[in-house]
DNA sequence: GGTCACTCATATCCGCAGGGTATCAATCGG
DNA sequence: CCGATTGATACCCTGCGGATATGAGTGACC
């Protein structure tokens, strides 16, 4: 009847991920028998069993699959009281805003000003990322509010629309393909990248050893002729490159940036900074 | 760097909540001084002051209010992956509806016989609460699915409504405000239980040496004249007594009962259910 | 204003939970 | 059939988290 420990929920979620007692005591940094014990202990604690394990193969129960998710919650519950106590504990606190770096559609400085003549206005801390880490920013506490493009997991998160936009195919200029006026998504299987693909499901788990790149070496690696890419219309127009060709894509549907915020998140300065954005965006379109 | 723990969060929680840390360890079981450690030890950690304290007086600081509501939630998830877990790993998993006896408005048998028939359908479980219990009940896990009248703490809880009605004034018949025909909520002033009446707020922590009712016993007090309250109708209807006198109240908002569940809930089984109570209630009413 | 009661902090001790190492046991590939 | 792989068991030991005793600051009351 004991409580269940983070430590347990950490435990459990690296050798669920794992499927692995050696790899995740590894990843854990911890040596295996440990972890063995642990895992037995709180499959006793709970009554359950969470794992099938032989001694060549390890699965999840039905049990563990429903505790692997809540067990990520958890943890991103746990770790987002205490970012948000270390930050509510400064000085100074601070609205941390998450964005990927050059994907603000032009609107970021507008927004800040802005922002910063608001009633409830904080000092805004940046927290540039990469794709698909704004959203687990915002879930463990290490942002406050986030500008994100759809589709993106937004569970557990709130967004309203800010600026929609069409999309480019950024390809290099000696590709055969920017020699067609006319594209279509078929024309680039096998050609994209792993995320920021339309294809992509909304969990944006980086492929393992997929390199993350900012805007300025994904751009180089498209010139290259290494990668393709769909760039947003505002990055085409800011980022324009005689190596590279932008071609539109018929169905290549527009993309949509939000401003994202924990959904329990009942903070003023949050509420001040969305405000502040939609009316921005809208005076900008 | 290392993590937060469960424990210091239910520490710090139970300071935080009772401002006296004698009070806090003696409900934690435990004695005074490992606590005062323990909190001083989760600042260090935190490198944030949660308390300001002289031997006379606790008070939280705004970090500490941050934290506060923070690690309510956080230990409500952790809560829920366990009691979730614990479900899951059963034999055959049920779905636990919590509820308030006798407040389904007569809609509950109709419910569970749709929903035996359906697809996704398990066991149902019933978890009996007093009002204020069910939403703390999905919060942390002990139950999936609820029938819950409005208002409510609905944080993390999504909810559809089902059924609205109007409520009437329960007085002993021999009180003087049985004699009225036409009341409104001024001629009630003190007198109305502090739950269950309209001017609650969403928190329903039931004030300190509050009995809690089940409904029998509660219309037992109303008789002998000891508390007024506001029944639905399908209560009026079900339990007409000779001693009671049930009165309309002209500016009492009606009442409506909502299926609710964890907002980050992907059950089939808890889908189905509020799918079936949406069509039982509609064609009921 | 001195004393008492109250309450939080400090000092010190101790048991055990949780981690490490060594080893066993089971299973699959060749 | 043997060896490699991998999870489980056995055992030890350190340090964390709890208890008790005591100190120190502060408000209340005579």
């Amino acid at each position: 009847m004991s409580d269940l420990e983070v430590r347990q929920l950490r435990y459990f979620v690296a050798v669920a991920e794992e499927l692995h007692f050696g790899r995740a005591a590894d990843r854990l940094g911890m040596a295996q028998p440990p972890l063995s014990r642990a895992i037995r202990d709180l499959e006793r604690q709970l009554g359950v069993t969470l794992l099938e394990r032989t001694t060549r193969n390890v699965a999840l129960t039905a049990a563990g699959e429903a505790l692997l998710c809540d067990a990520r919650t958890a943890l991103d519950a746990v770790s987002a009281a205490e970012h948000r106590a270390r930050n509510a504990g400064r000085p100074r606190p601070a609205l941390r805003l998450a964005l990927k770096a050059d994907y603000d559609a032009g609107l970021l400085p507008g927004i800040l000003a802005a922002f910063a003549r608001e009633e409830a206005a904080l000092p805004v801390e940046l927290l540039m990322g990469n794709r698909g880490e704004q959203a687990p920013a915002l879930r463990d506490g290490r942002a406050d509010v986030a500008l994100v493009w759809q589709p993106f997991d937004d569970r557990g998160i709130d967004t309203v629309p800010l600026h929609t936009e069409s999309r480019f195919l950024a390809v290099a200029a000696t590709d055969p393909l920017a020699d067609k006026d006319s594209l279509y998504l078929a024309d680039l299987s096998g050609r994209l990248l792993p995320y920021g693909s339309p294809a992509e499901e909304g969990n944006s788990s980086p492929p393992a050893g997929a390199m993350l790149f900012d805007l300025p070496q994904l751009l180089n690696l498209i010139e290259l002729g290494e990668v393709v890419w769909f760039a947003p219309e505002s990055v085409v127009r800011r980022h324009p490159r005689p190596g590279i060709a932008y071609r539109p894509v018929h169905d290549l549907t527009p993309s949509t940036m939000v401003v994202a915020w924990p959904r329990e998140s009942r903070s003023p300065a949050v509420a001040a900074f969305v405000r502040t954005a939609v009316a921005v965006a809208g005076a900008a379109s």
